[in-house]
DNA sequence: CACATGTCAGTGAAACTGACATGA
DNA sequence: CTCATGTCAGTTCCACTGACATGT
C-alpha cells in the first residue's frame, strides 16, 4: 500500500513536511483524547455501523447485571435517559430485547437482553475487538496496558455524584 | 445473571454501590477513550462555549504557521474541508482572522490571524487549561506525561496517507 | 482532460436541554 | 407536594458525503 501517491509540489517544498499541527495543540492532551476517540470511531465504522457501540453498551450491562430500568441502565453506562431511551427503542425493534413494566414500580421499564441480544452482543465484541487493535496497532501489550490504567484513572476522577 | 438489581433503596447513598458500568465496556480501551472525550468536553463547556475548541485549532494553525489555505488548514488539522470552512466563517465574523483570495492561486483562500484573533486564542489557551487540569485532577505530573506520551504514540499509527 | 479548492446542502451520531404526564 | 421515570421535541457540535462552480 506504499503505492506512487501524485506528487504534487507545494511552494513549501517536497511532500514529507508532515504537516504537523500547531504545537499549541499538541501540547493539550485533551485534544489528543478527541482524536483518538474520532480516530476510533472512523476503525468502529469500518467493521459495524457507529450505532452499535450504543447496543454494545446497553447489551453489556443487561448481561452482566440482568434486568435493569432505563434509568438504572444510564446511571451504569453515563448516558442520558433521553438517550437510552432512543437506544432502547432501536434494540427493541430489532428484537435484541425485551422492554416490560415493572409491576413493582409501574414508572419503571424492566429491560432485558433476550437470545438474539446474546447473539448479537457476541458479534459486536468481535468486531470492537478488531477496530481497537487496529486503533491501537501502534502500542505493544505493555503500553496497551498502561492506556487502559490512565485512562481509568482519569475516569475515576469525574465518577457521577455520590448524592 | 442473578438479578441482584431489583434494589429500590438506592436514596440512602452506600458509597459501595457504585453503579460500574460492564465489565466489556471497562475492557474497552476505545470506550474509555471516547469516554474521557466527553468528560474532558464537558468540563470544557464550563469555561468556553464548544465551538472555541474548533476556534483554538484553527488560530493556533495560523499564529504558528502564518497564513494558511483552507484545505491546508484542514490537512493541519484533521478536519474535514467542508468544516474549515464553516469555523474560518465564524471566525472571520467575529474579526479574528482576514480572508482574501490567494493572488498565485486564485483557488485559494489564504487565511492570516490578525490581533484581535490574538488576543481571543490566549484567551481559550487559558481556559483551556483550566479545562485541561481539571480533566486531568487525578493524575500526577509524571501520569500527565505517560498518557499524553501514549496518545501521541496511537495517533503516530495513524498519520494521513504517507505522501 | 484531471485535479484541487471552496462552497452549499444534507446526513448521522452523540450529548444535551426543557417540558410534560405518570406514578411512588 | 416532592421526587423519579419515561417520553417527546428540540438544540448543538462534530464528522462526513455528494454535488457543484471555479481555477490550475
Amino acid at each position: 500500500m506504499v503505492g506512487a501517491a501524485n506528487v504534487y509540489s507545494e511552494s513549501m517544498g517536497d511532500a514529507n513536511d508532515d504537516l504537523q499541527p500547531p504545537a499549541r495543540l499538541r501540547a493539550l492532551t485533551s485534544w489528543q483524547a478527541s482524536r483518538v476517540s474520532t480516530i476510533g470511531a472512523r476503525m468502529t465504522a469500518k467493521y459495524m455501523p457507529l450505532t452499535a457501540r450504543s447496543d454494545f453498551a446497553v447489551l453489556a450491562a443487561l448481561e452482566e447485571y440482568g434486568a435493569l430500568s432505563q434509568a438504572d441502565l444510564g446511571r451504569r453506562l453515563g448516558l442520558d435517559r433521553n438517550d437510552v431511551s432512543g437506544i432502547v427503542t432501536r434494540l427493541q425493534t430489532g428484537g435484541h430485547l425485551d422492554r416490560q413494566a415493572d409491576p413493582d414500580d409501574r414508572r419503571r421499564n424492566l429491560v432485558t437482553i433476550n437470545q438474539a441480544g446474546r447473539r448479537y452482543l457476541e458479534q459486536i465484541q468481535r468486531n470492537a475487538d478488531k477496530a481497537q487493535a487496529e486503533l491501537l496497532s501502534s502500542l505493544d501489550e505493555d503500553e496497551r496496558g498502561q492506556l487502559h490504567a490512565l485512562l481509568v484513572k482519569v475516569l475515576e476522577g469525574h465518577k457521577p455524584e455520590p448524592a
